[in-house]
DNA sequence: CCCTGATTCGC
DNA sequence: GCGAATCAGG
């Protein structure tokens, strides 16, 4: 694929509108994310209001040595980075299998007993509104459509065909969209008031 | 890990 | 001019 007028034109718009390089490139087909960006910066335009990812970093100015450059040698990666491996804190019980659902039938899944889960109580009331939210515009994704990167949080009754994961995207590492790894990492807390 | 844009440099 | 590879940051 070539640069035509009116895919430039299209990148010209689409780059304006603060779409990402790559959903640019996915517009338009036929080329990488890498191609686009290498087309902005060859048509001027570039820094816009830009969210994220972009460096905004004052890089150094590549100003290029008249005559005789010292050749500064641009290839340059040491840092080995030891990698510290910092012990990860515990997070809270993440649902082994199955969270709360709105009508949770008397049935308990075979297998463990499920490990005490924080159950509606004890979870800030926004963090459970906005699951609703969110369970209301899931993906409602099946079993073998999860992925690496699809939330992975079961709503619904397992043992009806009222059953899918939520299926958003994932919050980077975790195994949950941002909405869901509010409730399922809790910090820890209240409930040590177990009289006992 | 995924994603973003920035830069470099051989073609 | 083009864009993969690489870099740098979130």
């Amino acid at each position: 694929m070539s640069w035509t007028d009116e895919r430039v034109e299209l990148l010209k718009k689409m780059w304006g509108e603060g779409q990402s390089a790559s959903q640019i490139a996915k517009e338009l087909g036929g080329v990488t994310r890498n191609a686009v960006i290498g087309k902005v910066h060859r048509l001027g335009l570039s820094n816009r209001a830009t969210s994220a990812g972009a460096a905004a970093a004052p890089k150094a100015a590549k100003a290029e040595a008249p005559k005789a450059a010292p050749a500064p040698k641009p290839k340059a990666k040491p840092a080995p980075k030891p990698e510290p491996k910092a012990a990860e804190p515990a997070p809270a019980q993440p649902p082994a299998t199955v969270p709360m659902s709105p009508a949770r039938k008397a049935i308990i899944p075979a297998g463990q007993p499920l490990p005490p889960q924080p159950s509606a109580n004890e979870i800030s009331p926004e963090a459970l509104a906005r699951v609703n939210e969110v369970e209301k515009t899931a993906k409602k994704i099946s079993l073998m459509e999860l992925t690496e990167r699809t939330c992975k949080w079961p709503i619904g009754d397992p043992a009806t065909p009222d059953f899918w994961f939520c299926g958003l995207p994932v919050q980077q590492g975790k195994p949950y969209c941002e909405a869901h790894v509010g409730v399922a990492f809790q910090p820890m807390s209240a409930r040590r008031d177990r009289r006992r």
